[in-house]
DNA sequence: GAAATGGTGCCAAATATTGTCACCATTTGT
DNA sequence: ACAAATGGTGACAATATTTGGCACCATTTC
């Protein structure tokens, strides 16, 4: 018997008759003690919970709240898990992460083909560099939601994005940009576009953008971003260039 | 590679491109070209509706409608994706970090709860602090995953975890602390230990402690641990503390 | 015809699972 | 106090499964 079926069938039997022993188990499904043990500590690392207590009259037991719903997520709250997960992976050699990882590709699987197909689309153009200093950090305005929401819209529908933009000296201006890349140093964000106005490459503060706006165009194209220390905001940081996705 | 695993990874693999190979398949799981092979017809066999077409320009395609599972992760991996999402936060304020949480709000329903208390427990002694500087950043070792393990155990089993340990200037010790907290100052990590022998808080950098052991005692207790300019490695960052979990 | 593709059968090698056995710890009944 | 019933662990050899390599076939496209 495999052991996946031996697995379902342990965990039926204990549905069933409420309780039971390992001995009773191991003759039940037709294996030893020990496997049926192994068996059993393989289903709590799964994360059923099963009492177990010793003597004469004991036994074991499922507990009933181990076999609640399973996750069932938004796309945006794995859109939000995602980007978490590539930060910690960005942000140095952190443990977990390999976990994490296997958790979110358990994620992905559940997702529709197509929701995938926009989300890496979206981390395609995120890349997070390496952690700031800590100047700068009571600067970050709280960031506007609907940036966020414009910008996503205006990535994976190819769109512009308009919007007006206070510089570091104050003076206002309206941009319409390609939106190609996001650059997060934390703790700030920078959008980073492509001015045709200009025909270069400019960055922009998220926090000091404001009424941001999708604009539906034929002409945008998605190009190669410098990622040199002429656009990047913090030239002495060194933006580490995420190659290649692992997950 | 473990069968499932690498079956996972295939299917993610199809639904992100869209198309593949069997070739690419292959070496993209590092498997060989039967064994991928074999996990496809496993595959269909599940249930899933893989299209192939053979010659020049052909390949497998994973037709999007043929199955939808449910993300059911383990608690490991839900043990990395909080933590993950919880050095998010402490990284400074990132965006996306509320939706986040809202995915892990539902994720931590779906666990069994006292599954949901280890986590918390864990979480408790977790100090994510500022971002370091860029300093020390090719100083840290490989994480020993060993030492993740029995820092784990013991703490959640309240033992006492005894190493070997060199410090800055090279000097061997033996110790054996409580363990207290982990403090995380990208890209290090440090164990914060209560030492009974000094009578005293000490900290240690979690890649210079080898050996490492879960040792059981009845005397352990949970203690505040200050930290302060004394306690923390990198007194100049002053450390956030996390005053509330908020998932 | 050559190259790229999916697909199958076979078998030895590598790997994972399983059973056996010897223990230990706790609890309960006599 | 003791025996029996229970869960639990470690070690190790036996057994089962998975995997890789190979030869080969069929179809399609260039």
């Amino acid at each position: 018997m495999n052991v996946r079926l031996r697995h379902d069938a342990i965990v039926r039997s204990l549905r069933r008759n409420g309780t039971s022993t390992v001995d009773a188990l191991a003759e039940e499904v037709g294996a030893s003690r020990r496997t049926v043990l192994r068996d059993i500590g393989a289903l709590r690392d799964e994360g059923y919970v099963i009492h177990s207590e010793v003597g004469r009259g004991g036994g074991l037991q499922l507990d009933p709240q181990s076999m609640q719903p399973r996750a069932k997520l938004s796309v945006p709250e794995v859109f939000a898990l995602l980007i978490s997960v590539a930060a910690m992976r960005a942000a140095g050699n952190l443990p977990f992460s390999e976990l994490a990882d296997a958790g979110l590709a358990k994620i992905e699987k559940a997702l529709p083909s197509d929701k995938v197909k926009d989300l890496r689309a979206f981390l395609e153009c995120l890349h997070i560099g390496q952690l700031s200093p800590l100047q700068d950090l009571s600067d970050m305005g709280k960031m506007d939601p609907d940036l966020l929401v414009a910008f996503e819209t205006a990535f994976l529908g190819r769109h512009f994005i308009r919007f007006d933009y206070s510089d570091a000296k104050g003076r206002k201006t309206e941009r319409q940009v390609e939106p190609q890349a996001m650059l997060i140093l934390p703790p700030l964000w920078y959008l980073v576009g492509w001015d045709p106005a200009r025909d270069d490459f400019r960055h922009f503060r998220m926090d000091r953008i404001s009424n941001p706006e999708a604009v539906p165009t034929t002409s945008f194209r998605r190009r190669h971003v410098p990622f040199e220390d002429d656009v990047c905001p913090y030239s002495e940081l060194r933006p580490e260039r995420r190659s290649s996705h692992s997950w």
